[in-house]
DNA sequence: AAAATCACTGTTCGTTTGAACATATAACCG
DNA sequence: CGGTTATATGTTCAAACGAACAGTGATTTT
């Protein structure tokens, strides 16, 4: 699959990763290898790249990445209260974030995906407790029966998107609290794709 | 220690790091924060140096080094069964993994960390449902009231590790299951410090 | 025998990038 | 009031860096 000198230069890609934390730049390499020509990386790379063996980003700096890096870790912003609009969203509302890979927390790419942290009890029944991290995602197909972030009064909250006889209404999972009727417009801010608990040591819950 | 200024650029810097694989050059962070200046930039990352936050290859492209980044992402696998005895762990019985930070999934390094997928309901009252996802740690000191993977006549359960009267049991937070009390020895394989569940589309539960 | 692949050289170009210098303002401290 | 720190702006420079083009020669494949 890959030819002598191709392995030795992603061992090197691999090696100087490890040890230095960046990648080498081409020229690195033409040193290391004692090439008279920087070309002679220009192609190596490029060959690696074509059979998969690197990714990169073109045209930038040391924008080498090698494979064992590619884990698809998702970067989420955990807001503490979701202002009016998605477009109001800024660095200032972050609470902090989440990061985990893609997978395990059922997102896509490419959809806005934010998370919330959970205030109150409202959603017991669907098992979700206070202190709770929601991750949910806008551009996403809403369907009867999704947990849901939406806007009321100014406020976010959370309850369960569920339409009876044609009407949408939010439904919250426990009997103390009541379920909201939207006078107008139900503005959805986001579909609950996962959760994260992060367990407390001494309290009991 | 950090200004808040210096703590979101340090962010910043992490979290394109792991989305993107590369850490971002002066110029791009300048962009992203509306800096007019990339001055600005240089001072603040010569700050966070200097504190001792970040690492780096001065005069060369695009290497800033997050000293955190190394230890931030920890990779859980995911047990379906944990076998007799932790020794027996082993690559087969691993069903996928986990990645999550170390600060949401409040896991410390050097502990046996693992992942288990929670089978039926005998959980409930604590919330944890079929199919959630519970990461452990092993060697972590076992408090009253716990909840815990225990090893029940050579089967993992999830129950809650509750002391009284001076002798331990475990108590499943569902009355359809019974307490456990352990006729000779108890076997604890770790401690829950985190939950992840993924939220189905389709189907209410 | 022609075509493709591998393994290079030498040179030029333009962008990206880190670095430096001078300057400014507001807040806080003693 | 002067000194310090945090938070900037605007400009300039040189080095670092990716990219492209036009070649050469050896080896392997068709």
């Amino acid at each position: 699959m890959l030819t002598e000198r191709e392995r030795n230069i992603l061992d090197f890609i691999q090696r100087e990763q490890r040890e230095k934390g960046i990648t080498p730049s081409t020229r690195e390499i033409q040193r290391h290898f004692g090439f008279a020509s920087q070309t002679s990386v220009m192609q190596y790379i490029a060959a690696l790249e074509r059979k998969g063996f690197l990714d990169r980003h073109a045209r930038k700096a040391r924008a080498l990445i090698t494979p064992a890096m590619k884990i698809r870790i998702t970067d989420v912003p955990i807001y503490g209260q979701i202002p009016a609009g998605m477009s109001a969203l800024t660095e200032q509302t972050i609470e902090g974030h989440v990061s985990l890979d893609a997978r395990s927390a059922n997102v896509s790419k490419n959809r806005g995906t934010f998370a919330l942290r959970v205030r109150g009890d409202s959603m017991v029944g669907a098992h979700i407790i206070d202190g709770d991290i929601v991750i949910l995602e806008d551009h996403k197909e809403l369907h009867n029966g999704n947990i849901v972030a939406a806007l009321i009064d100014g406020e976010t909250t959370l309850k369960r998107y569920v339409v009876e006889y044609g009407r949408p209404y939010l439904k919250a999972e426990n009997p103390r609290y009541p379920n909201l009727i939207p006078a107008r417009e139900l503005k959805i801010q986001g579909v609950m794709v996962s959760l994260v608990r992060k367990q407390e040591r001494r309290k009991r819950q």
